[in-house]
DNA sequence: CTGAAAGCGCTAACAT
DNA sequence: ATGTTAGCGCTTTCAG
C-alpha cells in the first residue's frame, strides 16, 4: 500500500502531527506564540519521506482542510479551438497558482438524470464556466445542480446571479460589418447558428443594425452548428442555390475556417470575390492564405479577470456579485 | 454550510448509513443474503435530498472508497492542436465512463522542487501520459515522483516500465518521403526540432533512410521548437539563406502550418513550387488552401487502447505491462 | 431491511 | 518544539 504519514512517524518515532507539520513546512508561529518546528526535524522527515517513497493522500488532506486544490473549467465544447485556447490560458494561470485544472463540457447532459447518479458532485474549490449563448447556463444552475462551489461565469450573457466577465462583441461587430461594406462589398451576409440568432447577441445585433442603417437587406446563412464542417457544407449548399455574397461575416472563427474552405472548394477567390471576417480570434485564421480578418476576444485579459473574481469569491462567498465588461476588437488582416 | 448526509438522516429520523445506501441506490444483497433497501425509503431519501438541496462531499467518499472518479491526462503541451485533439478524445471517453478529467502539462517542472511543495500529489485514479519524444517521461518518473497511480504511456517512445501505446511513424514517414520524391521533387528537406533529431524517431529515421536509399543528400531545417510561429520564422530565414527546397516534410502539423504561412509570406506557391507534408493529422491542414497532406495518427484508436490498458491496470496493478503498436498513415491531399 | 460503530489519512486545536 | 486528541463526511462491516 501507499506509504503515509504514519509510516514516517513510526520510523522516526515522532508523532504524526509533527511529521505533518514538517512535510507542510509549517514554520510559522502557532496561536499562542512561539512554536516553530526545528530545521533538524524537517530535514529528518524529508529524508525519511524520500527514502520511504512517501506519497501524500490529497483526498485526506482535502477532507480536513476543505480545500481540494482543484478548479474546474467548463465550456460548451472542448472540441472548439476557441475554448481550447481559453482552457489553455486558464491552465497557465492555474498552474502558476498551484491549482490543478479539471475540464468539462457544460450543457444539458449535466441535468441528465443518467449522468447525475444520485446527485452531482463537483469536487473542486471553484469553477469557471463559459455560459456562452443566451441563458444556456441558467437551466443547468436551476436544476438539481448543487452550485455550492464558488462559480464565475464568462461569456456573452449574464444571468445576473453570478460573478460575470462579459465580452462585448457588439461594437466590433458593427465595425466588422462596416469594414466589409467599406471595402466596396455590396452583398454582405452573415453566417450564424441557431444560438446566435437573437437580439441579445452582439454579433447579430451589430450586423443587423449596421445593415439597416445603410438601408441594406440582411442576408443570413444558417449553419446547424458552429463547427467548421457544418459551415463548409452550409456555404456549399447556399451558394449553389443563392449565388455568392461578396462579404461574409461568420459568427465564429470555426465557421470562418469552414466558409473559407467551402469557398475555395468552389474555386471562389478570397478576397477577390468575397471578403471574410470571423469572430473569436483563434490563431488559425492568421495562418490561412490570405489571412482572414476576425474579431478578437481578449482571451488573456478575460481569463485573468475571471480568475480574479473567482479568487475573491472563494475567499468570501458573501460579497456582492461583480461584473466586468471587456471589449473584443476587430483585427483586419491583409 | 453544505448540507450532508447527516442533515437528511436527521430530518428523516434514519441512520446516516441508511441514507447513504439510499443515495447510492444500493439495492444489492449484502454479504449475509437478503438485505435490500426498501423502495419507499429510497424515495423518501431522494425527496428529502432534493428538498434540502443536498450536495454530496466527493472528497469524503473518495477517502473511504479509495476512488476519486478522476483521471489525469498529461501531455507535453496543452497549447498544441494535436494534444488538444487527443485531450478532447479522452474527454469523450472519460465522460462516457463517468470519470472527470484533469489535464496537465507533463515536463521538467514536475520535478521542480518549487512546484512540489513537500511531495507531489496526484489525486486521481489513474493517469494517461503522452511520454512524447525519447525518454522525456523517464527523468520525471525517476525523480521523487510518486507514481503510485496506475499510469499508461502513449507516444513515440517506450521506457519499458509502463503500459504503452506506441504510435509507429516510421513506415508512413518513409511513404511520405517517397511521395514527395515521386512527385518529381528533387530537393526534399525535413523540418525538425531538437527533440526529433534522433535515430529513435520514426519520422527522422524514415526520411533519412529513404533519402540515403535514393542516393540523395538529406537537408534539415531546424526549428527551435514545434510551434507554428517558430516554424514560420525558421523557414523565412532558411529560404533567404539557402533558397527553397521543393519538397518539405514537417515533423508535425503545427510546423506544417507555420511552414505553409512562411512560404506564402514569401510568395512561394504551394504546391507548384513546393509540396508540403505534415505529421499528426489535426483537422487544420485539411482546411488550408490547397489542403496539405499529412501523416495521421489514429487518435481515436490510440485513446481507446490507452484507456483499455488503464482500466486493466486500475483493476489489477500487478499484471505484466502491455504494449500495443499502432500505425500512423499517410493522408495525401489534393 | 435498518442501526451502531469503526475508520479512510490527514490536520489543527490544545496541551505541555 | 513536539505530542494528544478529535474530528473532516462519508461508507462499510457487523448486528439485529
Amino acid at each position: 500500500m501507499a506509504v503515509g504519514i504514519k509510516d514516517i512517524s513510526k520510523k522516526l518515532k515522532l508523532s504524526p502531527s509533527t511529521v505533518s507539520r514538517a512535510l507542510n513546512n509549517k514554520r510559522a508561529l502557532n496561536s499562542r506564540g512561539v512554536p516553530y518546528i526545528s530545521d533538524k526535524t524537517v530535514a529528518r522527515v524529508m529524508k525519511a519521506a524520500q527514502e520511504l517513497n512517501y506519497s501524500p493522500n490529497g483526498t485526506a488532506r482535502a477532507l480536513v482542510t476543505g480545500q481540494t486544490g482543484r478548479i474546474a473549467f467548463w465550456s460548451p465544447s472542448m472540441g472548439s479551438r476557441f475554448f481550447q485556447e481559453v482552457a489553455y490560458q486558464f491552465h497557465q494561470i492555474l498552474r502558476e497558482s498551484q491549482y490543478e485544472m479539471l475540464v468539462g463540457e457544460f450543457g444539458p447532459h449535466m441535468m441528465d438524470p443518467a449522468n447525475t447518479v444520485g446527485f452531482t458532485r463537483i469536487d473542486v474549490d471553484g469553477v469557471i464556466v463559459w455560459g456562452g449563448a443566451l441563458g444556456a447556463l441558467k437551466p443547468v444552475l436551476e436544476s438539481n445542480f448543487p452550485a455550492k462551489a464558488p462559480i464565475v461565469n464568462m461569456g456573452l450573457h449574464c444571468d445576473g446571479t453570478l460573478d460575470f466577465v462579459n465580452i462585448d462583441l457588439y461594437p466590433a461587430s458593427c465595425e466588422a460589418t462596416k469594414f466589409l461594406l467599406d471595402e466596396g462589398r455590396s452583398r454582405v451576409a452573415m453566417m450564424i447558428t441557431p444560438a446566435t440568432e437573437t437580439e441579445f447577441d452582439g454579433r447579430y445585433r451589430g450586423y443587423t443594425e449596421v445593415m439597416k442603417e445603410r438601408g441594406l437587406e440582411v442576408e443570413f446563412l444558417h449553419s446547424p452548428d458552429s463547427t467548421r464542417n457544418a459551415a463548409r457544407a452550409t456555404i456549399l449548399k447556399y451558394v449553389k442555390k443563392h449565388g455568392c455574397p461578396d462579404g461574409l461575416f461568420c459568427a465564429n472563427d470555426e465557421m470562418g475556417i469552414g466558409a473559407y474552405r467551402g469557398l475555395r472548394d468552389m474555386g471562389i477567390s478570397i478576397p477577390d470575390q468575397v471578403t471574410l471576417v470571423g469572430c473569436d480570434g483563434i490563431q488559425d485564421l492568421e495562418f490561412l492564405d490570405p489571412p482572414v480578418s476576425t474579431i478578437a476576444q481578449p482571451i488573456e485579459e478575460m481569463c485573468e479577470q475571471a480568475w480574479n473574481f473567482l479568487k475573491q469569491r472563494m475567499k468570501n462567498s458573501e460579497m456582492p456579485h461583480q461584473t466586468e465588461t471587456l471589449q473584443a476588437h476587430l483585427v483586419i488582416r491583409k
